[in-house]
DNA sequence: TCTTAAATATGATTAATATCATGTTTTTAG
DNA sequence: CTAAAAACATGATATTAATCATATTTAAGA
């Protein structure tokens, strides 16, 4: 369901959401290995979310990537459409043009009513609501 | 979700479920292009079903692959697991070593629900069940 | 201004999936 | 008993996704 990518690039998002801001920006090789992704892999990542402003970023010495309170505003859909395209998470799922109930697959009635509550869920949730329930160790973060 | 090997593998069941039984097989040359799918590749992976008994086959002339009564008791979700396996499926999507209520990930809450219901289902229809469905024009089978 | 430190852009490499190919075994009919 | 036709087993190739590497750009501070 979802691409390594944009769980590595979700696990990162949420671990600055907790531990920076504008003052307190946090380098690649920081934090990389907390959270048991490759410094080069996720750096990558990153600078894809950065360029589509769903995290920040300031160059050169003192800088790193942070996340304002701005940022925490976007939501979780938001990153992985941007990771993975619209097409991974919607699409039929055994190949059919389009997926809707005017001409289902035969598994479409199996998926898609909780695929779809699933898809609303990750687009009503934000950055802070999860980092929110990670602050209150109701959630944990994957190493 | 499903791989491209499950999708592929399903959408040939569900072909066979109509169109073969014990005295009407089919070989993988006269069907593979009605489901649009390499040849060679179905071949391998109904190779995998037959072997678990899934679905049936006989070699030599006049052999081929069919579906029989029995074989229609089998659910969509014993295919998904043999081509997929389990760990794809029910794993924690963020990459939680378990994913259960004990030590939920961020996004537990906001996907588990949805995916149980759906693994519920799955594990519900029988191919049976679903060809039925295709009989009776309610769902369509890509090609 | 110059050095250093960071992200950025881009591309190379590696690993995993998907796809293809081919020789082997089994079965049927003549 | 033999020839042909099918699945079966195994491995090779190609494509895609994951990972790594590096030169470039930007900004801070001496
Ligand atoms: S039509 Fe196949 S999943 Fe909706
Ligand atoms: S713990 Fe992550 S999906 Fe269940």
């Amino acid at each position: 369901m979802l691409s390594n990518s944009s769980k590595y690039a979700l696990k990162a998002v949420l671990y600055l959401a907790l531990h920076t801001d504008e003052n307190n920006k946090m380098m690649v090789k920081d934090f990389s290995e907390r959270i048991n992704v490759p410094k080069a892999y996720i750096a990558k990542l990153l600078q894809e979310l950065a360029k589509r402003k769903i995290i920040s970023s300031a160059k050169g010495p003192y800088g790193g990537f942070y996340i304002t309170e701005s940022n925490k505003k976007h939501t979780i859909m938001e990153i992985i459409e941007i990771i993975d395209g619209k097409k991974r998470i919607e699409s039929c799922m055994l190949g059919l043009e389009d997926c809707n109930e005017k001409k289902p697959c035969p598994i479409h009635s199996l998926i898609s009513p909780s695929r779809s509550k699933m898809i609303a869920l990750l687009k009503s949730k934000t950055i802070d609501d999860l980092a929110k329930d990670l602050e209150l160790n109701k959630v944990f973060l994957p190493v």
